[in-house]
DNA sequence: GCGGAAGTGTACCGACCAGTCGAGATACTT
DNA sequence: AAGTATCTCGACTGGTCGGTACACTTCCGC
């Protein structure tokens, strides 16, 4: 179910408790680099953090970068379930792009830290680690175009275009990152609605 | 008219062609830390993109994160300025906030570099620099919210929720730094036309 | 053309970097 | 109880980091 699909499956398949160690790993490290960024976090302060020496943390992961492709995953995996759930549930273009929006503040909402990693440090991702989540990223921006287009074609949604609209749509949701956190006091569903009436208000069919 | 206000001020004066060549090097190394990042740019590489040696770049600069601060300087001296004209110009809350994004959208197209840098890298100014520099950035988004509260006021914006509603509207701008180019298809105001159309839209007294 | 300031290159510094290694501890299997 | 695979440690390595020291050149006022 997790399976990161980062490396090209030659790991030695390890056991539930190395997978379960090295996922405490993943998030607390990412933790780290949003506050500190990845390459101002040094080996040494996650082997802190992590309460393990090197020797014991590179039994964990492979390097420094295979971490935060891990990272990436995690969200990017979390980001793509629930556009899949969307595209599950179907109904109109307009209720559509709010579900979108709903499952997009939620992840945000729930790992505020590997998004913030994500939207940071991407380009930290060297040659075809980051050709592959670029591409996926990619996928997800015409996920939402493909929305926008469907609300265009059936006369739901004005004649926009439907490349900067989604442009727009993701600007206005992904910036929530910086400040809406699990402790916070609003929580994603008190995002998303009104993020929805202004941006379905916005588009709708004159 | 530049004078950046980041060091206090004790620096001994130099002379106009001394500051321009710093202004150059500010402007080009903005370049290199938008692609590669700050952390990762060593300053070797910034005295060659600057075709330097290291004894002349620290002529110029007294540190690494001085520089960053130039670079941050740089990009909200323009963004203030920006929204002083509009202040200026005065008009219905709606024309303002059209304005308003025209002006940013402007600034991210000029300065994509420093945009860039300015968004990613706050997070590495130590101590001071940084309470400065989140402190302008909110007093500019304090104004967003003015200009909201006072559309709200007058009627023509719904009852929305203001800070909320400035977060949604930032977003969308802001996160244009990822694909706003000079050399682009789109101009700025191919842009923020659009964007100023859906979003006051969406906001308008029903 | 002389003297000092401005500008420049390079050798060098201690600190720290990501990552390795070999040995020891621990846990699981039989 | 023995044997083996997993897990953990911290010293160590080659290299790079931001920044400094200092000698040198170039420029400009006199």
């Amino acid at each position: 179910m997790p399976a990161t699909p980062t490396a090209t499956s030659d790991e030695p398949r390890r056991s539930a408790k190395w997978q379960a160690r090295r996922d405490e790993i993943v998030d607390t490290s990412a933790g780290v680099f949003a506050q500190r960024g990845y390459h101002a976090t040094g080996i040494a302060e996650l082997c802190t953090v992590n309460g393990l020496g090197k020797g014991a943390f590179y039994h964990y992961i492979q390097s420094k970068e295979e971490l935060l492709a891990a990272i990436h995953d995690r969200v990017m995996d979390e980001v793509m379930v629930g556009a899949d759930r969307v595209v599950r549930a179907g109904g109109a273009p307009s209720a559509q792009l709010a579900m979108l929006g709903d499952e997009l503040l939620d992840v945000i909402h729930r790992y505020p830290d590997h998004v913030w990693v994500f939207l940071h440090e991407f380009p930290a991702l060297t040659a075809e680690r980051a050709e592959q989540f670029r591409e996926r990223r990619r996928g997800y921006e015409r996920r939402v175009e493909a929305v926008l287009q469907a609300g265009i074609d059936s006369g739901e949604f004005r004649d926009v275009d439907p490349r900067l609209t989604a442009l727009a749509w993701l600007g206005m949701h992904n910036y929530t990152y910086l400040w809406l956190k699990p402790g916070g006091r609003v929580s994603a569903r008190d995002v998303a609605k009104p993020f929805a009436d202004i941006f379905i208000r916005g588009i709708r069919g004159s």
